[in-house]
DNA sequence: GGGCGTTTCGCACATAGTGCGAACGAGGTG
DNA sequence: CACCTCGTTCGCACTATGTGCGAAACGCCC
């Protein structure tokens, strides 16, 4: 049939097909029909009805009695929950999130490290003192130009920072970005002393960012707590910052404990 | 190999257990290696790891560059944001929820109808006024005794109702619990005139809980809002809290049509 | 009743998935 | 340095497993 020889050659066909759905499905607010999907998966009616019975039977898709529409069922939902709880964006610390918010007046961020990526698991903003932008909940890259990102490499050794570099090389997002190995590596040594990471213009034009470490109950740097000012301001407040995030830090760090 | 003839016999065999690595890696807080993942699915080491290849590659599973072990990935947050999206637990709206939390002094539910199913999509609560403890956010059952369930059944025709009760008999859940699908229809009727659901010690004792249906840009009954308080109070708030609902359930819909 | 869209069923074919065993690679340890 | 162990990939042979096609059973609306 499609010829599927992408990079390596393996890669389970109906597996795939199942994943393809749930994304399908997940990308359509009110649900699809079974020949609506059989047609974008240029599938048989016969083979799509079988996967999407594999799937209705695991509720990962759902359907109301009369209707012929599938939508997106519970237990993709409990994975998704699942996920939240890892990624620590439980009510406890989302509350600890909201004090520091509302003690600095600026936009407080959950960053989790996970695998290779950044999640951002919350953002606490309001109106008066709203969210970066470019910045969304969800997995996020920009390692080496944010203040959480870099807290993220200083937790690793040179080994593991070496590894990640080679994936993911440094780019130049602003004029302050830093892009060199030797330079950031330097960097890295004096975030780990400090156990703070600061950025100031590195990410966005015009912004600044503090962060510090969330650890978890073995001590493993497992997330950070991070507030963004805008960077002329960031100089006069920086001892005030610093105490902020180091204090959410702690808080995220002992709720995560028990 | 292993016998599989359930139910009907129907069930792609590799995408099952696809999804059943999902499931295992999701609860699974800190990951899981391959090999565990081998061994408590009963498969070869060869054919684990194809199966992980393709959750990889597509990013449904992720690790860490030195790491062996599997945790779930962004496409998995992906979906699950898309459901919440789909549920409407939003920020504007759980804004709404918070403001009739904070009035009426009583945890306040966004329900949203999926299917057969009603997803309770937000609660808003406080230490102060806690919510049931029965009732967690995710998906739940129930539907003839809670306020939004005979919601969701009052949104549908008589037809509808009918289907639904065939798969789901109503339950006695407490003394009050309405199990006769006559009487059941009866109240559906009421509620339709009134736009508006009440239960009392229905569901559980001791517990009263009112509900305003929420509307689709499109004028179709997608979830509700509602309140729950203690039921000797009920009686003398009831005014309170049906405005209460109703103006929250009208706000939730404003900010649903745009 | 006749048409239409959805869903299920049966069957024949060969592809796609599987299991086994072995090879490869990277650490770690004596 | 040779020798582990553990994680990962490769090759291969086999057939169970998934697939497509066609046709039949619903359920529904005009």
């Amino acid at each position: 049939m499609s010829a599927e020889e992408r990079h390596g050659g393996a890669g389970i066909q109906s597996a795939e097909r199942v994943l393809r759905i749930l994304e399908l499905v997940g990308a359509a607010p009110t649900g699809l029909t079974a020949a609506e999907i059989a047609q974008r998966l240029g599938l048989g009616q016969s083979t799509t009805y079988r996967l999407l019975a594999t799937l209705h039977r695991q509720d990962y898709l759902a359907r109301q009695s009369g209707e012929h529409r599938y939508i997106l069922g519970r237990t993709v939902d409990q994975l998704g929950r699942a996920l939240q709880y890892q990624l620590v964006a439980t009510d406890p610390v989302r509350q600890v999130l909201r004090a520091m918010h509302d003690a600095v007046g600026a936009p407080a961020y959950l960053t989790v490290f996970r695998g290779d990526d950044i999640a951002v698991a919350h953002i606490e903003d309001s109106a008066a003192h709203p969210r970066i932008g470019q910045l969304h909940v969800g997995f996020s890259e920009a390692s080496h130009a944010t203040a959480f990102g870099k807290l993220m490499l200083a937790s690793r050794d040179d080994a593991g920072v070496a590894r990640f570099l080679e994936r993911h090389s440094p780019t130049r997002l602003t004029a302050s970005s830093i892009t060199d190995a030797a330079a950031l590596n330097d960097q890295l040594d004096e975030i780990r002393a400090q156990q703070l990471a600061v950025e100031i213009e590195e990410y966005l034009p015009k912004l600044a960012c503090i962060a510090a470490p969330v650890r978890s109950a073995a001590g493993r740097t497992v997330g950070a707590v991070s507030v963004s000012v805008q960077a002329k301001d960031f100089a006069a407040r920086s001892t005030q910052l610093e105490r902020a995030v180091r204090r959410g830090a702690w808080q995220v760090s002992a709720r995560l404990s028990g």
